[in-house]
DNA sequence: CTGCATCCGAATCGATACTG
DNA sequence: CAGTATCGATTCGGATGCAG
């Protein structure tokens, strides 16, 4: 299986092992919460710092510029600066942050449909 | 869209926020990278503890018993106790969280498929 | 407007020790 | 074997101030 190889490690080959550890960081650069919720807020849309800030409820500045920045940097979204005065900057999701769209559409959507379960669990649970 | 909720929020009607909120918790509950790595590593599988802690790579044992219990809570995982000495102890996922492998599959995958592409990335963007 | 730096409290995490 | 508790250390995250 494809995934095989983030869960048990420990390869003999020394380039599976780097391809390996770098699948890990990877991993744990995307699979957080902020930046799941900027590549979904992003979509298919080109948006500016501050609309991105409104679209993430809850985001702080820091935050956000942080991720955007790890984003970046993994070829994820495109920075996009017009030199204007104020400064306006573009973000955009590349191809492989567009590819991501549906992972993080899958996850979003599990989110929904479980509710209600969730909630009586939970309920069960912490009784 | 179905994802929407998640994004902006502040709706008008009192129930509504309050599935929000709910919505965005177990999104930050679910969201995270050894949760993911443990529904991932459960699969179809019964695993105990021990062996799930072999199977996901580089976690403690106070991380793999901490994201069990948030994930049994929220009813993802099932724990089954064998009233053994030693103590026998099985993690299977529920419906729900199965359900919720085809995202981490995805995840997985697509963090595979765009390895080179983000070690490139991530190269320009050092330089 | 965007971004960087800084401070500081809070949360996370790993290591260790101890119980049934 | 599985789980809990505790303790430092690191990291996270928000708030603020300053620069381009």
């Amino acid at each position: 299986m494809v995934t095989k190889r983030l869960l048990k490690g420990l390869p003999e080959d020394a380039d599976l092992r780097r391809a390996d550890s770098l699948a890990r960081e990877i991993f744990s650069d995307v699979a957080n919460k902020w930046a799941l919720l900027i590549i979904e807020a992003l979509g298919e849309r080109t948006l500016r710092f501050s609309e991105l800030r409104g679209e993430v409820e809850g985001i702080s500045h820091k935050m956000l510029t942080q991720n955007l920045r790890m984003l970046e940097r993994n070829g994820l979204v495109d920075r996009k600066v017009h030199p204007t005065v104020p400064p306006r900057v573009e973000y955009t999701l590349t191809e492989p942050g567009r590819a991501l769209r549906t992972a993080v559409d899958a996850l979003c959507g599990w989110t929904h449909q479980h509710l209600a379960h969730i909630e009586r669990a939970r309920g069960r649970f912490d009784a």
